[in-house]
DNA sequence: AAGAACAAAGTGTTCTA
DNA sequence: TAGAACACTTTGTTCTT
């Protein structure tokens, strides 16, 4: 997936999933986070003893690209371990080959309690990733009505606070019937499902 | 050299010299600069190219140690070039294997233009390289007289900037006449040359 | 979506002249 | 004190289940 240089990624014509830990090209869900084969391959071999050898030479804040991940490892897996990645789905030996895999059940969703109207990168990663996840499910046409339905008001009434709550709850009761209907979606971890609330939020009060 | 899993490191029983770069062991000379084998073949194979290609993701100030050389290549060869490891040394494919090889010549010494009292770890690391390299020529003992010279005065004159000044001129005439004799100290580094001096400084006003 | 196997990049040491 | 050759570590991709 990676390639070398700066040259343009083949993330762009293969995959539109994004790595939540490095940016690069993801296929699919690693470890319950999306992520990208080579930060797959780096947790599955770091993550079960790591954390106590891997420290950080400097303030356990490094930033972590496509172009940074070689640079601190330490960092690396702990940014693996905060987007929620899971050392218990890695397999000791050829153990539990053949249980059933339990997709994760839906928890109730407290969520809003961040309302940033600025992202990071990583925030921008996830939301990448929810809108390619709604567009798969064909939900980018409610929240594609949901916006002309609000731009079609005229910009007094938009930036009324109750206004634009009267929105918010609309696109979340969407949002959460179609997460209700979504078995994909549950194996996304917490966070992803936080952006996709705060998508939400963006597109109603930006 | 390095043992990995901060163990003793073999520097301690096979080279009292100190790498320039990183800490490591070392062994002698290359490229103009004591440093250990690692940093060697690192500046071989990346300082003809790598300034253009290597980019630091920080802000070209990241620290290089035995432990964090690996994590920023970009400043590790900034840092090789700072200290003053010559590309011109560099062999292009098998040239000049028989040109004689020339020692720099002597610069005059217009230093003293720093006298800090803390050092870095870096200046430390130069220290130590021109304590051993004192120990080879045996001029230590002349240092070890002025200091016990020193010691031996009350607390209160050792103090004065005069008397201070007047054992720094003493010190450093002894080591420009082991200087101008030394065929050795010719293919230290300005770097070296300057530590030098300033472990003078170091030893008359601690 | 997991691991195994393979491949490549990057780094470090030993040998030789 | 330089390079060559070798060895090792770390990372990244493809294949198989
Ligand atoms: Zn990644
Ligand atoms: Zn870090
Ligand atoms: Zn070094
Ligand atoms: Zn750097």
């Amino acid at each position: 997936m990676t390639t070398y240089h700066r040259k343009i990624t083949k993330r762009m014509f293969c995959s539109p999933l994004i790595c939540c830990i490095c940016g690069d090209g993801a296929r699919g869900i690693n470890f319950d986070v999306i992520t990208c084969m080579s930060c797959k391959a780096f947790f599955r071999r770091n993550a079960l003893q790591a954390l106590n050898v891997l420290r950080c030479r400097r303030k356990s804040n490094c930033e972590i690209t496509i172009e940074t991940r070689k640079n601190c490892p330490a960092c690396r897996l702990q940014k693996c371990l905060k987007f929620g990645m899971k050392s218990k789905l890695i397999r000791l030996d050829s153990q539990a080959l053949t249980q059933d895999i339990q997709l994760p059940r839906p928890r109730p969703l407290s969520l809003l309690q961040n309302d940033y109207s600025t992202f990071t990168v990583d925030q921008w990663n996830l939301l990448s990733n929810v809108i390619n996840v709604c567009n798969e499910y064909n939900i980018i046409n409610d929240i594609k009505c949901l916006l002309i339905e609000y731009y079609s008001l005229p910009v007094r009434l938009r930036v009324k606070p109750l206004t634009a709550l009267s929105y918010m709850n609309k696109s979340l009761s969407t949002i959460q019937t179609i997460l209700k209907r979504s078995p994909y979606f549950h194996s996304l971890s917490l966070n992803s499902r936080r952006s996709l609330i705060q998508n939400n939020i963006y597109l109603t009060t930006n």
